[in-house]
DNA sequence: TCGTTCATTTCGAAG
DNA sequence: CTTCGAAGTGAACGA
């Protein structure tokens, strides 16, 4: 990986045109080819930024980053006015990085404990594919009826817009025609809730940890 | 900002828990308290981060970044096995980044030439506030009929379940009943335009440099 | 390859 | 403060 500091002024055209005045920032050039201009601040956007595959040509005093895209190419021009550092810094292989908590894992708690959502709730299958799109679970309730979950980290109107989609193809079918949708997830928008029960969508808010039990349910007065 | 080169683990908790394995990473520490863990490939993302506020804590071996998040607080540690280098590098202000063609722009140049969207199309008025949000534009057609036009850089699904929001809200005043709407976008998912025409929803692609008048529309052959 | 969906989305603007 | 929608979204996963 190379850090280069330098006195610059950056010039993107590509899907859009931006235009980075002179100033001191940080151009990392990474091993894959990604080159980033990063300022002293700004969170953990880079100001401007091109991903792989790259095409790199450096001349004194200018740096151009180019990028087959479609017919149209993207192209990043770096004038650089002063160079204040430049390391080539060597670097091992990347080692893996392991997440828990996404929305795939909410998935599969939810799968092994569907009865977390309504009592008896039995699950059929994961991933029902319906004609626009899998429904997260397909399950059958204590009276055998039919119910769509739909599981999302965040619970929004498009979460409820989506899983509306679903109910309509699934209840094409007359044997699912009274099919009930339940969308389930970690926090839910108070828009998101309101919209769903207009629509007979229930909202559950499930805990990761609860449901695997690696924590207990917190007791509340009045419990 | 602080460029610091080292081998270490990184721990994230919070939204999720996210584990780094020991290996060798650039550590950026921003003067506005960001910090950003990179490795040598893997494009613009950081592999861990956090965005500021945060309140950071150093001991040898061992940097813990902290935040309050609600409740629960966010915390990254980075374990620092061995550190290859480390350097504080000063920087000036920084300067602020222009951009242009993006939906904000499109929506400007559409207002000012609404007739390639239709012949005859005249603006009423953009930014037509609705109980369920602003559509981008209100017209009139050369029979005087209200035309609503959503404005997109990519027409999706969503984009046309958004105008179809909107159109339900406008024609339910008498006056605007008959009320029609545009897409409009400068590419279009073939899905999305499967429902829109299946809803009555025009779809017109545009070109922003076209629609200034920077470029001359391309000549084709039997044009 | 393309299309679809998720993200510690981030980011900014508006109410 | 929350809420909402855009992003050069990027990145992963499946068809």
């Amino acid at each position: 990986m190379r850090l280069l500091v330098a006195r610059c002024e950056v010039v993107y055209t590509g899907r859009l045109t931006a235009r980075l005045p002179e100033s001191t920032r940080l151009l990392l050039l990474k091993s894959d080819g990604s080159v980033l201009v990063h300022a002293d601040s700004g969170g953990y956007k880079p100001l401007n930024w091109m991903t792989p595959p790259t095409v790199i040509e450096e001349e004194p005093g200018l740096i151009v980053v180019r990028k087959r895209a479609g017919k149209t190419e993207d192209r990043l021009e770096i004038r650089i006015a002063e160079v204040l550092s430049d390391i080539e810094q060597p670097m091992d292989e990347v080692s893996g990085l392991a997440k828990d908590g996404v929305e795939r894992d909410l998935q599969e708690a939810l799968a092994a404990r569907p009865d977390r959502l309504e009592e008896e709730l039995r699950l059929v299958r994961r991933e029902w594919s319906t004609e626009v799109g899998p429904v997260d679970l397909m399950c059958r309730d204590c009276d055998d009826g039919w119910v769509a979950v739909e599981i999302k980290r965040l619970g929004t109107i498009e979460a409820v817009e989506q899983l509306t989609r679903y109910l309509g193809f699934i209840r094409a079918d007359p044997a699912k025609e009274r099919c009930r949708g339940i969308l389930a997830a970690q926090r839910f928008k108070p828009q998101a809730v309101t919209l769903a029960e207009s629509r007979g969508i229930r909202c559950v808010e499930v805990d990761l940890e609860l449901l695997r039990g690696e924590r207990e349910p917190e007791l509340t007065l009045f419990g």
